[in-house]
DNA sequence: ATCACGCGGGG
DNA sequence: GTGTACGCGTGAT
């Protein structure tokens, strides 16, 4: 039996012998290994929660389908104590396939957990968090699937399923990359326009631009052609050991555009592991480009989420984080620069080399919360960069869900949901005009997250009648039974009046509780830690736990969340508005004048009498 | 007002 | 891949 411990960078399934294969790839730490290890787990199945209103009938009726077994397991369902057959089936994709059959049947009553990627349920099943450290048991297999143990590659099949590690500090080689294209008629056509440039700045100290054309500058790599260009870009990426690549706005035009022109000249951009190809995700309307093993990260999508502006060009968006100008041409001009070569070919070669060292910049400044957001929402990091913050706390409660032993809840239906609830949001005065003097402004730390730990705001514990006359199924709904329901026990929402018990603590706030709890043991060790470095790192983890915590609001608040809840979203803003109207009020008994309020603070000028 | 639509980024 | 964006401004009705 051989031990490894490796940082894990991605996960995925494979079919073999009709079953499902799970692959976990990592890299072991050491800098000198460069050797990357693909872990195979054999013993994962696939599997969903139904909830029977005649558990033997159900059995029965389930058990003539094709599947692996069916077992009765009690877990929670909104903290009420509850009988389910968990069913487990043979393959990922017999899960869509019988999931609405199941559902069908009369002694069904609903089904449960059935929309969760294969590889998310087993990252959180084992828990275990993408880019940190791993435990792997088993042992060395010579080949898999037609992929030969190498020097590059380690075959390892699990003989357990991995076990979490605490890691510390990880570097990661990052490379920023960015194409320039000879477009004279229009936008770039990459069935007519070549490539004449592509830059590169890696943090391992890499800044080039690789180009058909030189004015003698010593950061450009001539070339002969477009192709050699193409090859030499992906053989700087090989030989680098690159872990993370970063474009703006590669999903959409970067990388699409290379893999159009690469095909021309018949190269395969197999950046991945093993040789593995670029490939394209659906994302929505859009697509996601990534590889096997080389993390592609999408800046521009990320800023999108990371900071708010009006535009996110580069130049904005660089401008924004490190206020300087960056060198800027045209995109209509670019071909121009280019034909007339001298002062301007200059220019030209100078922005492209700009281009991907202010890229890389940003993905300096940026990664690093993202990755701490990857490490406690324990998703993929590809993922994480590409997912809305809402999801983000989303998948995050999943996780939690499971170690509640809670049934995470189904997606709300069209159906279910009208789009005509609006919640009214937090308080807001409109400021007043002029220039003002003596202003003293106030406001409420994490306003929300608060409210919804104080006020205990979840949908377990609110006490909601349905339209039937019938208690919502929850812990409050078995506890109060057919008693009238002591209001001393709840805590009422202004303007709604609804109740949340005040016992026992609700799933979110107790979530949001932890979250809490553990930035304030982190902000302690700040405090306590003399290594800037250490401060830096634990500084950057705070912050995700904090950004989580506030977005756990939009939970509530989003139609198309599993936690969605309305009355839990309208309660929680119009505490908010009562608690920032009383404060007010009280400010202005004591002779402040309120200038200007938004949701969880104000500026006030005093008057003096 | 309300709705449907299409755009963003990239060259 | 057990998923299928999203929020805003514009012009039409």
């Amino acid at each position: 039996m051989e031990k490894r411990e490796i940082i894990l960078f991605d996960v995925d399934y494979v079919t073999y012998n009709e079953k499902p294969v799970i692959r976990l790839f990592g890299k072991e730490k050491e800098k000198n290994n460069k050797k990357t290890i693909m872990a195979l787990d054999f013993d994962f199945q696939p599997y969903i929660y139904v909830i029977a209103n005649d558990i033997e009938i159900a059995k029965k009726e389930i058990y003539e389908l094709d599947i692996k077994s069916i077992e009765i397991v009690n877990k929670k369902d909104f903290q009420v104590e509850s009988q389910f057959l968990k069913v487990t089936f043979y393959h990922p994709q017999d899960v869509p396939k019988f999931r609405d059959e199941i559902r069908k049947f009369r002694s069904v009553n609903d089904i449960k957990e059935y929309d969760i990627p294969f590889y998310r349920r087993y990252l959180i099943n084992n828990n275990i968090f993408p880019m940190s450290m791993i435990e792997l048991n088993g042992e060395i297999e010579s080949s898999f699937l037609n992929i030969e143990n190498s020097d590059n590659l380690e075959i390892f099949k699990l003989n357990s399923p991995p076990q979490p590690l605490e890691s510390d500090n990880i570097d990661f080689k990052i490379l920023s990359f960015d194409l320039e294209v000879r477009n004279p008629d229009g936008m770039p056509n990459s069935k007519r326009d070549e490539i004449i440039i592509l830059g590169i700045s890696t943090n391992t100290g890499i800044n080039k631009v690789i180009s058909t054309k030189t004015e003698d500058l010593d950061f450009v790599e001539k070339v002969d052609s477009e192709e050699e260009i193409i090859k030499s870009f992906i053989k700087t990426v090989k030989e680098n050991d690159i872990d993370i690549i970063v474009g703006y706005n590669s999903d959409n035009f970067d990388f699409p555009y290379l893999r159009d022109r690469a095909k021309i000249h018949g190269i395969d951009i197999d950046l991945g592991w093993e040789g593995s190809k670029l490939n394209f995700l659906n994302r929505g309307y859009s697509k996601a480009a990534g590889f096997k093993g080389l993390i592609h990260i999408d800046l521009y999508l990320l800023m999108r989420r990371y900071i708010s502006l009006n535009r996110y060009t580069l130049e904005r968006v660089y401008f924004e984080l490190f206020n300087e100008e960056k060198i800027d041409v045209p995109g209509d001009k670019i071909w121009e620069y280019w034909d007339n070569e001298g002062e301007e070919l200059k220019n030209l070669l100078h922005y492209a080399l700009d281009d991907v060292i202010s890229t890389l910049k940003i993905a300096k400044m940026t990664l690093p919360l993202v990755l701490e957001l990857t490490r406690i929402v324990g998703q993929l990091f590809f993922d994480i960069t590409r997912m809305a913050t809402g999801q983000q706390a989303e998948w995050y409660l999943v996780r939690k869900a499971y170690e509640y032993n809670e049934v995470v809840p189904n997606k709300p239906g069209g159906g279910q949901v009208s789009s005509r609830e609006k919640n009214v949001g937090g308080y807001v005065k409109e400021p007043e005009k002029g220039l003002h003097e003596n202003i003293v402004q106030f406001d409420f730390r994490s306003l929300y997250p608060s409210i919804i730990i104080s006020k205990n705001i979840s949908p377990d514990v609110l006490l909601k009648k349905l339209s039937n006359g019938k208690y919502v199924k929850n812990i409050v709904s078995k506890q109060i039974k057919d008693e009238n329901p002591n209001s001393d026990n709840f805590n009422i929402a202004p303007s709604y009046n609804h109740k949340f018990a005040k016992k026992p603590i609700g799933f979110i706030p107790s979530v949001i509780g932890n979250i809490l709890n553990e930035r304030i043991k982190i902000k302690k060790r700040i405090k306590n830690s003399k290594d800037e470095t250490e401060k830096k790192a634990l500084d950057v983890q705070q912050q995700a736990l904090k950004r989580l915590a506030n977005t756990m609001y939009g939970i509530y608040g989003f139609s198309r969340f599993r936690w969605y809840s309305f009355e839990c979203a309208e309660s929680i803003t119009a505490w908010g508005r009562n608690y920032i109207q009383n404060t007010i009020k009280k400010a202005e008994e004591y002779g402040f004048k309120t200038i200007y309020a938004d949701t969880d603070g104000f500026y006030a000028k005093y008057i003096d009498k």
